[in-house]
DNA sequence: CCACGAGTCTAGACACTGTCTAAATCTGGA
DNA sequence: TCCAGATTTAGACAGTGTCTAGACTCGTGG
């Protein structure tokens, strides 16, 4: 054959000794740290964007160009059944990905979408009254309005 | 011409009598009363059953053979849009449609995905704390867990 | 009665999201 | 070194929602 047209993606060796946490975390929750998982758990473990699947694609892709769309959305969805990272359903045709585990709610500004983590306590919900028949188990809220452009910012 | 692969389904006048509230509210809101947008507009302002677009089409289309995917997703943005239905996003790559335009919540049953209206009443949300920044202007409170089969129900 | 313009509907193409499969590749251990 | 199992890739696939061109209907005016 005259080129390589399958390089050498997988290399679970190659990831840089500054992410020994993150190693520790996945190996943790059962999870083998290959480079791309480690690459797309690097970025959407430590981001206050709610990215989609699709964001997380195209960021990670920047140092991992051979990641696959596939991988991607099967990376995401282990770090989710093994309870590192949240997924909500906030906007149509648009999961998003949330690794902030503590129990918050969220803020969606009606012009640009975006979403503001709102902590927990800000709010207060409940007691929920009597329900007959409903055995709650959790409870989300969001709220919707627009945010001031200095607050566009959920984390410094 | 050989066959009338066109059939007449254009046609503004074949409407139930029955029907005069339906098209009362609908010329008031400003949209014109056409035999596809009153058999739509018929169905899913009168359900307790949160349809998704498809669902809509589907129910539809036992009645108006010919209806057309377009349509129905233009009727019920256009009935959206001039506040008659309202939207939610609750699951993912599903839209679903709300006929109640009161405020109230849902609940979802993890197992089964049915969505049950909530009474406003029934939930206590806020008072929403200061929120530097946030503007908010809508709050929505979703509920899930699990339903007893004899409150799967929302409605008689 | 006929022509015209505005509004509506249909069929299909299109883009996007998420899942699945076969084949290639890699890892760790014997 | 070799092998079994896990992982990744590319592409196919299905579902959802939007958009467009062309056909159709209605009401109005000549």
């Amino acid at each position: 054959m005259a080129s390589p047209t399958r390089r050498s993606a997988l290399c679970w060796k190659n990831v840089p000794a500054s992410d020994d946490a993150l190693l520790v975390r996945l190996r943790d929750a059962g999870i083998q740290p290959s480079a791309q998982r480690v690459a797309v758990a690097r970025y959407v473990l430590d981001t206050c964007d709610h990215p989609s699947a699709d964001d997380v694609w195209q960021r990670v892709r920047r140092t991992l160009p051979a990641l696959s769309r596939a991988t991607v959305y099967n990376t995401l969805n282990l770090l989710v059944r093994q309870g590192l990272l949240r997924a909500h359903v906030l906007a149509p045709r648009r999961v998003v990905f949330d690794p902030n585990l503590e129990r918050h709610h969220h803020f969606i500004d009606d012009r640009t979408g975006r979403i503001h983590d709102v902590p927990y306590a800000a709010v207060t919900v409940g007691p929920v009254g009597p329900l007959p028949g409903l055995d709650v188990r959790a409870c989300e809220v969001v709220l919707r309005g627009r945010a001031s452009p200095r607050a566009a910012r959920p984390r410094g």
